[in-house]
DNA sequence: ACTGATCTGTGATAAATATTTCACAATTGT
DNA sequence: ACAATTGTGAAATATTTATCACAGATCAGT
């Protein structure tokens, strides 16, 4: 045991530039449900993670045991160690790093955020949302600002494969009149507008009221003056301890959201993802993955 | 084994009672050091409890397992569950909404992400990201790729503000090649990669190892080739119930990073956030319409 | 203190499982 | 096409478990 103080997840994971692709996904499966995946018999584990028996043995031994059974007194060991510990709550996320470390502290408010967040939403609203979402007969437009021009771009990116007549329109641009131009009753606006709420934003929300297109509006906790005119008003705590406001419990919405949409029309859809991946890998834009 | 409901240590505390003396002896060994003693072998626990390995068998059945590979599988499985349960808590996060909603399938999954990506992140590689995207003196790359790159776009907002010296390079443009000239000895690249893994990010990161810049990569937990030539790398878990993966833990950690970076060289940063509030103030870049 | 019933440990053994290791084929990546 | 990786099936080995008979210990009640 001279590898010290460092615990056996810290070892693995150390060790897995050295591990080849089975063995690194059997390490992950181990590192999975840590560790009572690796406290049951070797062929149980071999299945778990899909490799073969001899492959286990080999990792094993690779990480510097002896044998199965040594790994897992080394693991029961650890175990036993990590139970006595008092400080077994979970407000470490980062169990490597203090509690007081900036990862431990960002993920606790954020995982609030999401709780307050989802606590407080209404699944009709959401729902209501990803129908008008999905429906191709209306255009749909995608606002972002300044900040959540991005959240708006990760929005249209998907949009854009799942369905036809998107457009992503920023608000902090002059052009966006133009687009407007085109939107008719029943269209959709996804408008995203959280604090500094931006006049911009406002006024194309409301001549896009005007206009009789719907409107859903993804916003924080205060709600942009667009909820006035907004079909559906989605907020979101973003309070961080940062200067800045955190949009990852929007991107949590959003990202729930694209699967919902994906899901509803999935007919219609998978011809459009299938035709896409054909076209990339034609032109060899990505790496092939295995 | 009707007693599902309860745990295994429950379950041995109310049979306390109807334990003689040795297997009492033995229960409280159990329960001394839960449950590790109970996973090893049987004949361990024996001695452990200074009581006959018959003793151990025994007692075993008169808890109601079939035998003592039972009992330990039983007690695995807890240990499994009890790992998951501090956030698990919250069965339903949209509390209005049934269990199989999506936005409490899907919300389940991230947490389940952000979870086992905080748990195995190494503090001190974060640190050391933090302090090479927080030295002025080094230019930062920031490279994201197809869909990747509004998380870059995000982190570039924000380190526009921070620093200076920052310049958001996108790997599927073929412009790459004429920022990578100005790029110098000790210069930081953040570069964004999940699968499918792109090769122009991949070859855009070796030549920016060649030139001698560091490198800190964020990917997925299968890790993009480039994490070879990296500095520092943090990866993330993905795995929602979509069609596509989830960036939102990715998300997570790039706000702390921001948080943390913006905190490290606060005092040079305030005055740059100040002069940059006032000049949105005089252009009334976002007042065009009050 | 004695008796009888119950509990417990010992040592041995058979049965069941788990582990380790082969050689070889299939697969994969270069 | 070559080298490295991985899976297959099987067999040998090692370990663990379950159980037995029996002897000693314990204890309650007389």
């Amino acid at each position: 045991m001279a590898e010290a103080a460092q615990t056996i997840s810290d070892h693995i994971h150390k060790m897995l530039d050295d591990l080849t692709r089975a063995e690194r996904q059997l390490a992950l499966s181990v590192l999975e449900n840590y560790p009572a995946s690796g406290l049951g018999p070797l062929t149980a584990l071999a299945k778990d993670a899909d490799v073969s028996v001899p492959t286990v043995a080999r990792m094993v031994q690779k990480l510097g045991y002896k044998g199965y059974p040594e790994f897992q007194a080394a693991l029961r060991e650890e175990l036993k160690a990590k139970v006595k510990t008092p400080i077994a709550k979970h407000d470490t996320w980062a169990e490597a790093a203090p509690s007081g470390h900036i990862l431990n502290r960002f993920t606790e408010a954020v995982i609030e955020n999401i709780r307050l967040t989802l606590g407080q939403i209404d699944p009709t609203a959401f729902d209501q949302a990803c129908d008008l979402i999905a429906d191709a007969d209306r255009h749909l437009f995608i606002v972002g600002g300044r900040i959540t021009h991005t959240l708006a771009e990760y929005l249209f990116l998907h949009m854009q494969v799942i369905r036809p007549h998107v457009t992503h329109v920023q608000s902090t641009s002059n052009t966006w009149p133009h687009y407007l131009l085109n939107a008719k009753e029943g269209d959709v606006f996804v408008i995203f507008d959280v604090r500094r709420y931006e006049n911009n934003t406002l006024k194309l929300a409301e001549l896009a009221h005007e206009r009789g297109a719907k409107i859903v509006l993804m916003t924080d906790q205060w709600r942009s003056p667009v909820h006035q005119v907004a079909t559906v008003c989605l907020s979101n705590r973003i309070v961080v301890p940062s200067a800045w406001d955190s949009a990852t419990t929007m991107m949590l919405l959003l990202e729930t959201m694209i699967s919902s949409v994906q899901t509803l029309n999935w007919t219609q859809t998978k011809a459009r993802i299938e035709g896409l991946e054909d076209m990339f890998d034609q032109t060899k834009l990505f790496r092939k993955f295995t």
